[in-house]
DNA sequence: CCGCCGACTGACTGTCCAGTCAGTCAGATT
DNA sequence: AATCTGACTGACTGGACAGTCAGTCGGCGG
């Protein structure tokens, strides 16, 4: 076995053990007799206990970072937005541990590490609101506090993840990715469909369609 | 000072501690010290550091179970929703420091303590599926999936106030409300507006107001 | 004034654990 | 065969902290 193959191992080991016990209750020594490997093994690898798991949420951030696209308003928009939700399901499910880690993590713990989640997730708001906005000039998004939007959707998509790794992951991924999509759409955009009844904006009145039956 | 005061100073001076710095970074020396005590005071109202812990947020989980009413669909449904948000927003945000404990705690902390703080969700999701059940069977709710509705709310609703307690609370309290009721709204609340364009369910013609103007 | 009571104190103890380091050993090198 | 190398080991240490308890102190009743 070559360093980079005992340092994987020893990763992986500290994402179980940190996933299953949280931050504090994971011992070193829960890591290394997991890898079964000796304790001062693990010092070989890693400086402390600490950087294993800011490594580990690095890498996650960073596989999910790379997930998410700007969408392109030239495109199939709908088919954009979808592949970006299958690609975050993609990220987060391919490892139930680490996001189990990533989304029951607490701040407080230590003020850096609190920093860190938190401009990971502004960094994700701020993309979204800025597709809001732009989605707003285009009449595609629904009028509003496209900020509030986005921290709505970023509640909601933990919330719908913590549910999902929580509970033995029981929906089928293309059916979540379905269900967070018409979430989207239901709950404030606007593509393919008219716009609501009461709208400031629109100087196109709807075509009412009358009872035929 | 009588025993029920100092009681009282103890445990605020415990919510102060854990919400600046979790639970686990969070000393008994610090306590006894914000509540200018000595250590073995704090052992003679308290068995130990958890129990001070868990009835800090079984208080938070009883005043926001109590501000939540059962919605009468007999009566005005806007006006009861708003004061459930209004009365779940008072409680949060009178007591910022218990909320940001409630909100940033982690799991795997504890198991049991992760339960206790899992099933009090359960139960808002639960209250809040039901609602939409019956709301969708008068036709006030647009179709859907309702648990799906109610663990996208709860989540939102976390995300949003993990944003006002963390960045020093910039939103006054009235206007979220406001933005809340309007969310729910927006994203699944039919209440006196137009079923959307493409819906299967409502047998009820919508007068049409004409633009007088 | 004395003795008692109960609230309070804070130095101390026992435990737990992250991190260390002197030492082993299997192979490569000469 | 002798030496070296570097991966690996695990007993140990040092510090941090939850919880304890023998002792102080102020006030109250006799």
């Amino acid at each position: 076995m070559d360093k980079a193959e005992r340092r994987l191992e020893l990763l992986r080991a500290a994402r179980d053990v940190f996933a299953t016990k949280g931050y504090h209750a994971a011992k070193v020594d829960d890591i290394v007799a997991r890898a079964s490997v000796a304790k001062g093994t693990f010092y070989l690898y890693f400086p402390d206990k600490r950087s294993v798991f800011v490594e580990l949420v690095d890498g996650l951030f960073s596989r999910l970072g790379g997930a998410i696209l700007t969408v392109d308003t030239q495109g199939d928009i709908e088919a954009q937005i979808k592949h970006n939700i299958r690609g975050i399901v993609a990220v987060l499910l391919d490892d139930p541990a680490l996001t189990q880690l990533l989304l029951s993590f607490a701040p407080g713990l230590d003020p850096a590490f609190a920093a860190k989640i938190r401009s990971f997730y502004d960094g994700v708001k701020t993309l979204l609101r800025v597709s809001l906005d732009e989605g707003q000039r285009l009449g595609i998004v629904a009028d509003g506090d496209t900020s509030m939007y986005a921290t709505f959707t970023v509640g909601a998509l933990k919330e719908i993840f913590t549910e999902s790794t929580d509970r033995g992951q029981a929906w089928p991924r293309e059916q979540l990715v379905e269900q967070l999509f018409r979430l989207l759409q239901r709950g404030y955009l606007r593509i393919d469909r008219a716009p609501e009844a009461p709208v400031s904006v629109p100087p196109k009145p709807r075509k009412i369609r009358k009872k035929t039956a």
